[in-house]
DNA sequence: CCCGGGAGG
DNA sequence: CCCTCCCGG
C-alpha cells in the first residue's frame, strides 16, 4: 500500500500541469490562444481527497487533466487541505477560493487571465451531518456577470432528506441571485433521479445542464463502479451525482451549453483512477437574447 | 435461557385454558352462557411463535387467555408447528384451519358450538419472500354468513412495496367477495399509517374497525417497545400493526363493533409478555340494515 | 421486528 | 460512497 507515501518533490507536479515546457509559462501560448476564446469552460469535479491511496500519483493525474482543458472555472468537491497547498503552489495562473478551511471541502478556481473576481460568499446549511456548505463566487467573464456556485451535498442514500434540502437552498440562491447574473452551480448533488421528481423536478427557471444538451447518455454517469474500482465495490452501480444547473440571466446575453464530457476516465499507472467520480467538462457559450 | 426448555405434561395447558374446575368440560357453564349471546366476538394475536424464549410460559398464558375470552373467532398469526399441536390438544372446542404446514403460518380457530364451518380458502401471495398467504373462512354464524380472512403481511419497513401488494389482495378479495356475506379480516398488517396514505386511503366499502370504533388511544398500538420487552429494544416505538378490516354484507342484518381491547399485556411469571404483539379483542353485533 | 452503525462484497 | 447482512442498542 502506499497510503503513507509523501510527496517528495513538486517538479513532476508542475511538469503535468504546465506541460513539458513549463519553465516557459510566460510565453504560453494555449493560454494565449485560449484567452481569444468567446467560450466559457466549467470543470467540476469530486475529486476524493479523503481516500490517501496513491494520492501522489493521483494529484499528478488531477493536474495533468487541469493543465490540458485549463477550465475558466474549475468547481472542486472533497478538497483536503495538503491537496489544496499542492494545487496552489502549482495553478498559480488560478485564483482560489475555499468551501472551509479544515476538514474536506470545495473550492471554486478562477482563471484569473479569463475571469475577474469580484466577491464570494458562503452559505450555511443549517442541519447538514457532515460539514457541507454552499460556496459562491460573483465574477465577470468578458463583461458577463456570473454567478458560480459548487457544494458538495450531502452524501449517502439514507441521508436522502438533509441532502434535498440542501438541494432546496441551492435552487433558492440560484433564483434569488441578480437577475442580470447567470448563475451556475456545479457540484457533487449526490442525487438519484426518484429524489428530483419527489421535490416536483426542477423549479421553473433552473435547468440541469446534462438535460438541456439531450440527456447524452455517454455522460450521463459521473459515478460508476462498472468502470470505476478506486472503492472496490464488487457490485456494478452508475449513478449521475454531479450535475450542473443553469440559471439564465434575464436581461443581456443568454448562456448556452455547447458541450459536456466526462473525463480522468483513464487509469493511472498506479492502477487508480484520479477520483471515484469522473470529472464533468461543460462548454457554454453566449447567444442572443430570444425574448 | 430456556430456550430450549420442553415440555413435560399437558395438565398445566388444561388447566389455564379449561380454568381449575377443567374436568368439567361437559357442564361448563361459561359455554352455556356464551351461546346464548348473539355477539360475535373475534381475537387476532401474532403470538410470536418463532421466539422459543419462555415458550412453555407464554404458552400457558396464551392458553389461559384464549380460555377466558373463549372468542368466536380466533385469527392467529406466527404460528408453529409445535404451538399449533399444543393448542390443538387442548382446544377441542375449536376447529382449527392453518394457512400452511411448515415454518409459521397462520391459522383460523372456529368455535364449533357458535359458527358453523362451511369452506376455507388459500390466497397466494405471489411475489412474497417470507412465505405469507391470505387464509380464509367462509362460516355461519347465527344464520349469518361471513367470510373470515387473516394473513401476516411482509414484515419490515424495507418490504413496504410488497406488504402494499399484500395489501391491495387483500382488499381485493374484501371486496369480490359474496355479497351476502359479512367480511372481516383481522390480522398482522405491519402496516404504517403513511402506507395506507400512500393507497390512497382505505377503499370504498372496506372499514378499519379501530377507526370506526372512534380511534380508541388505549387500543392504538398493538406493538410498543415502551411497554413490551420480549424483543428487547431500547428504544421506545408504538405501532399499529393488528388490525381488522370489515365489509358489511349489502342484504341483511350489517355487523358493527361494540368494542375493541388489547388483551396480553400481563407480564408472565417468567418475565416475559406472552408475544411481543398484544392481542386484540373485538366484538361485534349485527343491527338493523340501515339503507 | 424498531433503528443505526460497521463490515464485507 | 453502492448494497446487504449482522449486530447491538
Amino acid at each position: 500500500s502506499t497510503s503513507t507515501q509523501t510527496i517528495q518533490s513538486s517538479f513532476p507536479l508542475q511538469q503535468a500541469y504546465w506541460g513539458k515546457s513549463f519553465t516557459d509559462q510566460s510565453t504560453d501560448e494555449q493560454e494565449t490562444q485560449s484567452s481569444s476564446r468567446s467560450q466559457l469552460t466549467v470543470l467540476s469535479w469530486n475529486i476524493d481527497g479523503l481516500d490517501m491511496e496513491n494520492i501522489f500519483y493521483r494529484v499528478k493525474g488531477l493536474l495533468s487533466q487541469f493543465g490540458k482543458y485549463r477550465a475558466d472555472i474549475v468547481l472542486l468537491q472533497e478538497l483536503v487541505p495538503g491537496c489544496l497547498t499542492m494545487l496552489q503552489n502549482i495553478m498559480k495562473d488560478y485564483q482560489f477560493l475555499q468551501g472551509s478551511e479544515d476538514g474536506y471541502f470545495t473550492a471554486i478556481l478562477i482563471r484569473k487571465d479569463r475571469v475577474q473576481f469580484l466577491q464570494s460568499n458562503i452559505v450555511k446549511y443549517p442541519t447538514t451531518e457532515m460539514g457541507r456548505n454552499l460556496l459562491i463566487a460573483n465574477v465577470s467573464f468578458l463583461g458577463h456577470p456570473l454567478c458560480i456556485m459548487t457544494s458538495h451535498l450531502e452524501s449517502c442514500k439514507s441521508s436522502s432528506q438533509e441532502r434535498l434540502n440542501q438541494l432546496r437552498r441551492v435552487w433558492k440562491w440560484m433564483k434569488e441571485a441578480p437577475q442580470d447574473h447567470t448563475v451556475i452551480f456545479g457540484g457533487d448533488t449526490n442525487l438519484r433521479d426518484w429524489e428530483v421528481k419527489k421535490l416536483g423536478g426542477l423549479p421553473d427557471g433552473i435547468s440541469d445542464v446534462w438535460e438541456m444538451l439531450g440527456k447524452p447518455e455517454e455522460s450521463r454517469y459521473t459515478w460508476d463502479t462498472s468502470i470505476n474500482d478506486n472503492k472496490d465495490i464488487p457490485n456494478s452501480i452508475r449513478l449521475r451525482f454531479d450535475r450542473l444547473f443553469l440559471r439564465t440571466a434575464t436581461e443581456g446575453a443568454k448562456l448556452q451549453p455547447e458541450s459536456m464530457n466526462l473525463i480522468g476516465m483513464e487509469k493511472l499507472k498506479c492502477d487508480y483512477f484520479i477520483s471515484d467520480h469522473w470529472g464533468i467538462l461543460c462548454t457554454f457559450k453566449f447567444g442572443e437574447s430570444e425574448e
